[in-house]
DNA sequence: CAGACTGTACCGAACGTTTGGTACACTGTC
DNA sequence: GACAGTGTACCAAACGTTCGGTACAGTCTG
């Protein structure tokens, strides 16, 4: 099997538990492979996994939501469609975003950059319609960030609090807020 | 010395590394203390650690901002009070959250209930203000999640793009945009 | 078509290191 | 002399990583 394949698994482990907390044998559960495998796939171990996640999340990015905020329709019709991809993605505010986790100890040592990267184009892909919609630049800037705000906020706070009916109605509040 | 004057050094460094990246050299290196030592003090081991910090918090938090939130004043001047120290303790935006790292990992298995608790609890200090202010019950508890989801969004954008700002604009729309 | 060779995928077992945790003798202070 | 506090030495277990090797599909050469 390509390695591609145990990208999705690999995913949803290091978002669950993080760089430190994401060990080899649970790797090796996760996908199934032994660790010796682990490392025919991925020579430069667990931070090659991580950084490969990484690239798996960059490429559903643009796929899942700057390619949907760049095509035809509204403003809000746009972000609209945004929001329901984001919705997937943190299985309605089950789920912890990767970004976030790898904030935390080693993992931020090592994945700053490329995180500080992803969140970036995430909020230019925002600004932009933002820009569309009438906005000078700079306060389009700001109600992207704005947005990830919401959507960062509400993830954590969904989570600790055992209730994704906070992060449904943040997410439903997006679209018309920005405009 | 006393186990509490260890407290401090230990906040920060689980606020900083989580639960799995918090490893017993580096407790022992942030506290100044040899493993026996630091097994003298929390016979518990790392979790008894975690767990008295998190009990540090919660004193922190009731003295700094549940008290502030009770006081006098108007309740957009409560808020402002509670802001100000929000913004000690994140210390601009730059120290992350320890209840949003505890999420992660090991960390969230062993402490999530507590961390429920006091976010909980910081949440109810807020719509507390809010009922005072005239809101009806269910949506002062809303705006008190709201303005959890504002800080603790903002923080980690914040964190994730190295721009304090960020969290400081957040900070600063905080109290009249609940009002 | 046979046989030699190559590359990819995989694994069990072991590597050296670090983990969280313990045992114990020692030093200080009351 | 009691006892809180500490440094040294130690432990089993788990860590990330590497080793030596198997299985097998595909390719090249005669």
């Amino acid at each position: 099997m390509p390695k591609e394949s145990y990208l999705p698994s690999l995913f949803s482990l290091f978002r669950q538990y993080g760089y430190d907390g994401a060990t080899l044998s649970k790797i090796s559960e996760a996908t199934g492979l032994g660790k010796a495998s682990l490392y025919h796939h991925f020579p430069g171990g667990k931070t090659e996994m991580v950084e490969s996640v990484l690239g798996y999340s960059e490429s559903w990015l643009h796929e899942n939501v700057l390619t949907i905020l760049k095509s035809d329709g509204t403003p809000e019709e746009r972000l609209q469609k945004m929001c329901d991809r984001i919705n997937d993605l943190y299985a309605g505010g089950t789920q912890p975003c990767l970004l976030a986790i790898l904030q935390a100890g080693t993992g931020r040592d090592i994945f700053h950059g490329s995180v500080k990267d992803l969140l970036n184009a995430w909020i230019v892909g925002i600004a932009t319609v933002m820009v569309e919609a009438g906005l000078d630049k700079s306060l389009a800037q700001q109600r992207g960030e704005e947005a990830l705000i919401s959507i960062q906020g509400a993830l954590m706070v969904s989570q600790a609090l055992d209730n994704p009916n906070i992060f449904q109605r943040a997410l439903q509040k997006l679209p018309q807020e920005l405009g």
